[in-house]
DNA sequence: ACCTGAACACCGTTCAAGT
DNA sequence: ACCTGAACACCGTTCAAGT
């Protein structure tokens, strides 16, 4: 009679990602992860290639809770509103960064290597802000509008994560500062509502 | 008598440098830099606190070299036009990442950690755009400006080094989008010079 | 004072042998 | 079929012994 298993690659994965938000990549050792889903390092690759693969499903679990943050903030919520809809969006973002900060920057600052989550995870990720950008800058701006929007706010959220802004002066001011004059530039048109009393 | 030094700090950190921007990360072993050097791994120790701190030290002197790239470009070119300025800088830091991606990466990529360079130093790389986001916006909205605009292009570059652009469409396009309408939108006053034909 | 070989701890990975 | 101990290759780092 063959051996019930003692794991599965969810649990691998999720033991992997714990290992990872909570002591950082260095602590993320085959034997760590074995250790915490109580098996031996060798056993794990039964169900993963290597340290890199499982890395790589480390990130796609991140990406796929991302997605789904963001479609429920896109559904759950009316707003009428394109500008308020995006604001919205990016601090979604912004909160996943902070709620898991390790899987996002395995999401968007890592370097480009086999551990790199699938493009069709991000891609599908990056729908909703697809929707609020296309319904903001118009269909034929739509996809600049949303690498701008994106690139903004990864960059921001990587440097906030990195603790690069050291000159002083108020983070979230600068986040607000940001999204808000990003949203009105995208605008296709100049429209007349209050322009962001700073 | 003492034996003559066989080689030196920087030395090490050029050919560390060397190594990470031609083989990558996972190729940057200390026996690797000190074969390179012309000497036996232990002896890097006499030099470099650990690869941590060597790591560290290339960091510094990449932005080192984007603190000069960006200094000439604001110095050498003279440019009235505030909007241009701010566009040509954004065009410099983009050249300097592609010519040095494994450094840009350390730089604005790299998770928090004692890797991270000296905070002077990138303070001292980003004074060219802090000019001119102040001339832009006003003083009073510099700071944050200049993080709207360090934010996106970190971001906007680190996704396409990352290949992290995948729906297709021209990437220099969204790149010359992006900066068009942050420049734009950073103004304080809305001026009245052609806004942008796409 | 710098350099080296030898050694240690640690890690990813493989594999034959168990059940 | 999964699991394990043993083993291998490789890496960062230390240190006593050379010059």
């Amino acid at each position: 009679m063959p051996t019930p298993d003692r794991t599965s690659l969810d649990d691998i994965v999720a033991a992997g990602r714990e290992i990872l938000e909570a002591e950082g990549p260095a602590k993320l050792t085959m034997q760590a992860v074995a250790l915490r889903v109580g098996v031996r390092a060798p056993s794990l690759y039964k169900r993963v290639k290597s340290r890199d693969d499982l890395i790589g499903l480390i990130a796609e679990s991140a990406v796929s809770d991302l997605a789904l943050l963001l479609q429920n903030a896109a559904t759950s919520a009316p707003r009428p509103d394109a500008r308020e809809h995006l604001i919205a969006l990016a601090h979604e973002f912004r909160a996943f960064a902070r709620a898991n900060p390790a899987g996002f920057h395995l999401i968007f600052a890592s370097a480009p290597s086999p551990t790199s989550p699938d493009v069709t995870l991000l891609a599908r990720a990056a729908q909703p802000l697809m929707e609020a950008t296309a319904q903001l800058a118009g269909p034929e701006n739509a996809l600049d509008a949303a690498r701008t929007v994106t690139a903004w706010a990864n960059g921001f959220i990587s440097m906030e994560l990195a603790g690069a802004f050291q000159l002083g002066g108020d983070v979230d001011r600068a986040f607000e500062f940001g999204i808000t004059h990003l949203a009105e530039a995208l605008a296709a048109k100049p429209l007349s509502s209050e322009p962001s009393s700073s």
